[in-house]
DNA sequence: TTTAGCACTCTTCCTGCCCAAGTGCTATCT
DNA sequence: AGATAGCACTTGGGCAGGAAGAGTGCTAAA
């Protein structure tokens, strides 16, 4: 080596080798496998004077002596850094996709298939959420009278979202003060952002408290309910394909844990609005993801913002092992992202 | 024995100790073992004897010869049917169980705090069902146009149940159209079974189609749209608590496939409604899960139909290990049942 | 600079062996 | 006659030891 640390064109070639027959086989991978897989005839010593240098450099460990190297953190994220750019989509995974997603109208639908679709094309778990975000523009609001005390209310938003939320409010408002109050919403506050909707209507509730009116009575009682609240966040977080991660090779209790976690769907949540935003052009690969949450050690995320124009509908993103086929997930990912801004700009 | 397959009184209280054994250890039971921990002074001879006799008539097992018994799929069905009737529910369950439960105001929220709460207090999957059922009366329905050729329809029943569907039609309606569409329907068909609507607003269509009227048009262009489809059932499922299978000491390919039953949701309602229905009075354990869906060797069902009065809107079930904690469970199931009865009936 | 050779280190796998636990059967005790 | 004790037999688990395979670092040669 000239110089410690320095990757040269031997050192990425043998490198990318290491990564690729790892990632397929799962074992250690030593000096003389490798030369006989590969067409270029170096040596094993040779190949074994390169990995000595590549571990100086962080990139190889060794499970024990005498075994062969795994590639670090630091080497996948070499690796994926490499193979990025020149990825293509491959026909079939192509078809498969357009085919699920084709005919969606609205976004909860888009990416209630985009988990299930993410899931089957990769090794890993497919999740794709809404974002309820501050771009929400309400459309119109609607309120119907169900039973004493209780009332629905059903949002529309611009994205064509629609959020319906069951309130039990204090005081029992009739049909005619809730039409009343709907259209005072709708005719004021169309097109507006939902939390500003919701102060601002705190704001002129108060400042016209005084006065006995009786449509603010309503709003006022209406807002205490509820009624503009943001919804459960639950509601637009889909994770499917567990099973896939139950194959693998980790101890039971690591993998229960981790079950747990992507069961409680928040924490998912949290995990991609960490790693994504808007700025991102397009996929990010998130290698070391235990930093975040330890019970995904060995677990990469490889994600995009899902975006109309350039506002940002939600995140999906593919959580999977680190033994997986990065090019295929990544351009997959990548792919579902543009389907998403051509297919849900065309609708609107 | 006197009698070849009879029970006495010592054979059940033998047979109960080692599904008790059985239970808590996961190891096959010898007759050394039960001597040992059971009180009552039975030497392990004499429980050989009645061993063997419980092996004759089917309830017990042995993986090999000298190895302990292991209680067959019969033992388990006699066991839970003993047990029955006697159980009451711990304070600690049921404080757990009316915390969460309490203050929720429709069936939904109720049924996916159910699958939380049951994924919690057993040691396997919470599973609860909104039945869309033959009694789902129409409250009201509310179109909105969203953007060319798109609609919003929002189905309101009798239950609270909201069902919001975007749709795509073949021509444009506007909104005024739309909103003569809706009242007709709630004019004409409050009350009515959702499906019968359905059927009926078709018949009608047909008559008239001579005469051009315009609202009829609309009726039937938002009808074809599939305004009043019986909405996805995978809204109204809810799966929890899959983390909790993952400990267990089965085999790799199994616990996937099983993980992958679990997530498709409707395979699961299919296996409530083909073991739980209205007339059964209260929970029911179903022993030998494996001839219904093969992966499901070794675990049980014990569910119980959640009714408001008479009638049937959902299901909620726990699917867990065959050795798991039985008492424990059913008295959990049976709780909510008749807690899901008191709630949505105090607030209807 | 690359390659060949060599001594050394680990892990894995197989083998043989013993031991604990359990069983069935028969003879004995109350 | 039912319960118990004794005994020969079976079986899986655990442990030690040895051979095999794969890999490494280092040195010397092409």
């Amino acid at each position: 080596m000239q110089n410690p640390g320095h990757i040269g064109p031997r050192e990425r070639e043998i490198l990318t080798a290491i990564v690729e027959t790892y990632i397929s086989t799962g074992e250690p991978v030593g000096s003389r496998t490798l030369s006989r897989h590969n067409k270029d005839g170096l040596s094993p010593a040779t190949i074994r004077n390169v990995m000595a240098d590549l571990s100086d450099s962080g990139f190889l460990e060794q499970p024990h002596t005498s075994a062969g190297r795994v590639p670090t953190s630091q080497a996948y994220r070499y690796y994926v850094d490499q193979i990025s750019g020149q990825a293509t989509i491959s026909p079939a995974d192509q078809t498969l996709i357009s085919d699920t997603l084709q005919g969606t109208v609205d976004v909860q639908e888009f990416l209630e298939r985009t988990s299930h679709v993410l899931s089957l094309v990769s090794s890993g778990v497919g999740v794709a959420i809404g974002n309820a975000g501050p771009k929400n523009a309400l459309e119109h609001v609607y309120f119907s009278r169900q039973a004493n005390n209780r009332v629905l209310a059903v949002v529309v938003t611009k994205a064509g979202v629609v959020h319906d939320r069951m309130m039990r409010l204090e005081r029992d408002l009739d049909q005619s003060d809730l039409n009343t109050a709907a259209n005072y919403i709708n005719e004021n506050f169309r097109g507006w952002i939902i939390s500003s909707v919701k102060t601002e209507l705190r704001r002129r509730i108060e400042q016209e408290r005084s006065e006995y009116d009786r449509l603010m009575k309503s709003l006022d009682e209406l807002e205490k309910g509820g009624a503009l609240a943001a919804e459960e966040p639950a509601k637009n977080i889909f994770v499917e394909g567990v099973a896939n991660l139950v194959g693998n090779d980790q101890d039971r209790a690591r993998l229960r844990d981790l079950v747990k976690t992507l069961e409680e769907k928040e924490r998912v949540a949290d995990l991609l609005s960490a790693y994504l935003d808007t700025r991102q052009e397009a996929v990010r690969v998130v290698i070391g993801l235990e930093e975040a949450v330890p019970e995904m050690r060995n677990f990469v995320l490889i994600g995009a913002p899902a975006r109309v124009g350039e506002e940002m509908r939600g995140s999906l993103a593919v959580i999977g092992p680190t033994r997986m086929d990065y090019q295929h997930t990544i351009t997959a990912v990548s792919y579902i992202a543009q389907l998403f801004d051509k297919l849900l700009n065309e609708n609107t």
